[in-house]
DNA sequence: ATTTACCTTGTCCTTTAGTACAATAGTTTT
DNA sequence: AAAACTATTGTACTAAAGGACAAGGTAAAT
């Protein structure tokens, strides 16, 4: 696999050469690729300095415009959660410090050519405590809510949160819109929700 | 650094002999060890078989309690989001397919002792999909709305989305409850809500 | 100067929501 | 078998919510 950085510096950084004394390093993507082998892999470090979104987005289309399957690693002078987000969105498979030592570079390289993707531990955790507590453990949550009612009462309380009134409740529910009342009272009271706002607003709940 | 497979299998899988040799199996942590070196460092890996999040948790305890800086792995029978962010939270810092090949177990080690975390590339692309969709796409959505309401229903809009009563919001806001109400009806109508359940819905919409 | 858009509040009325107090009957647990 | 939990529905009452109709005051745009 040909590791391949884009840098506005001449020389690389003394860890990239230490990881990978092999890499070349250019200024931009060649966008004509002189020799692309069908069966040769390229890795392709952005080093990315502040301020050029722009280029990284350019930049990126244009490597997997033409080089398939490239895997695209960028390196941040100014690592930062938002930028990384983007980055992943678009498919680069790592984001790391531009200073990271060598060591991490390998270790970045080997979990990608696995197939993995890597992120540095800092923006992992954010991650994670931001998608625990919203999608993914937001099943979980409601779940939580929900399995400490009866199963009637799940099925009025998901009603309810959805924003449809007694009325129309007891009618897909097949019972009086009495029925759906006592139903949503004794919901209430178990989840401690003030009204069906609330209730709505618990098992939507996105913090 | 010493491997502790936790496992009710008597031996253990053969990726995991490949990878580790002189890991040790047991069924379950020793709450009490007979020789926890100063220095020495443990990496748990726990084997999960489905419905067992009730000792998941418990054990992740124990081993949190008695060894100090111990890693903790979960290794899944079947690997499932909700318990990988679960896990996650409790501070687990991999989680991966019991039956992953060695490489992969290995690789994982070799992030974990450098601090890293890892998942694997299904999940944190499902992650990443997340989060982004959230973080950066919800409050556009909710600027989308709230930029058609002027700028007291705005105020309004958001408190009532919160599940504040109308005569709250009047006491907050210092006007009567009959304004509010009237601030209500007409952000209804320019957003097409039902109600003040379907505006918080809107406002809290997680998508 | 006139129109237009906001903010404010009033009264009156209808519809919902939610609770209190009860009751019947099936199921599960102890 | 008795107790506890669940599902169902009734009547009655209180309190919000929301709309209809109306109107006075301010500020900006035409």
């Amino acid at each position: 696999m040909q590791d391949i950085f884009i840098s506005p510096l001449t020389s690389g950084l003394t860890s990239w050469v230490e990881a990978f004394p092999k890499a070349k390093i250019s200024a931009m993507v060649n966008a004509k690729p002189t020799k692309v082998q069908k069966n040769a892999s390229y890795m392709f470090w952005l080093h990315m300095n502040e301020d050029r979104q722009q280029w990284l987005t350019s930049t990126i289309d244009l490597i997997q415009k033409k080089y398939e399957n490239a895997k695209i690693v960028v390196l941040a002078n100014a690592p930062n959660q938002a930028e990384a987000f983007y980055a992943m969105s678009m498919g680069v498979v790592a984001y790391s410090h531009a200073y990271s030592p060598a060591f991490v570079l390998t270790e970045i390289k080997t979990v990608i050519s696995h197939g993995g993707v890597w992120l540095g531990p800092d923006l992992l955790k954010r991650i994670i405590e931001v998608s625990t507590s919203l999608a993914g453990n937001q099943a979980e949550q409601v779940n939580q809510h929900l399995k400490t009612l009866t199963k009637r009462e799940k099925e009025v309380a998901v009603e309810a949160a959805k924003g449809l009134s007694n009325k129309e409740i007891a009618r897909i529910l097949n019972i009086t819109e009495r029925t759906v009342k006592a139903h949503l009272s004794s919901t209430f009271e178990r989840l401690g929700a003030k009204d069906r706002l609330h209730l709505a607003l618990m098992l939507n709940k996105k913090a």
